[in-house]
DNA sequence: CGCGTACATAGCC
DNA sequence: GGCTATGTACGCG
């Protein structure tokens, strides 16, 4: 079994938990619940400053892999959409070479919601879901932070 | 291992 | 407005 570090960050709208590794970050999740802040390092950090509206890009080790594809699309959507910019599926999968579909599930089941720009991506005709109905409010939230709405 | 189905869509009829 | 395409992951037999 794999023994993880937790670290949390609070907002208005909920609290962001920060699954770690050995210093490296394997796994964010985003919740509605407030939970009581916890760990100071450079994930707590960031992510705080990013929250806050100082901070563009994170900069910590992260390890994700979900296929070949997913990671190509992530990499395509970080490099592609910058800070308070937005983009529909067709587009990234356009980028990519791959299908909008694809984008979508690839974001689905992308771990790190924060570190991959997951809410810079949207639908052309709709909002798109995010992480589920529970998490479209994170959506608006970033969204906003960012100015894009 | 092979088949069928679900996905946070886009585009055509 | 409704249906189909296209790629991946997941469940089941």
């Amino acid at each position: 079994m794999q023994k993880f570090d937790l670290s949390i960050v609070s907002c208005e709208i909920g609290s962001v938990l920060i699954f770690t590794k050995n210093g490296i970050c394997e796994k964010i999740e985003l919740s509605n619940d407030l939970y009581a802040p916890s760990g100071e390092n450079i994930f707590t950090a960031q992510i705080s400053e990013y929250l806050s509206g100082k901070r563009r890009e994170f900069d910590f080790p992260v390890r994700y892999s979900s296929g070949p594809v997913f990671e190509k699309i992530w990499e395509s959507l970080k490099e592609n959409v910058p800070y308070g910019k937005i983009i529909t599926y067709g587009e990234l999968a356009k980028i990519c070479n791959a299908n909008p579909r694809v984008v979508g599930y690839a974001m689905a089941m992308n771990r790190l919601p924060l570190y991959i720009p997951c809410h810079r991506v949207v639908g052309k005709n709709s909002l798109g879901g995010f992480n589920g109905k529970n998490g479209l409010k994170w959506k608006e939230y970033l969204l906003r932070l960012e100015g894009s709405i």
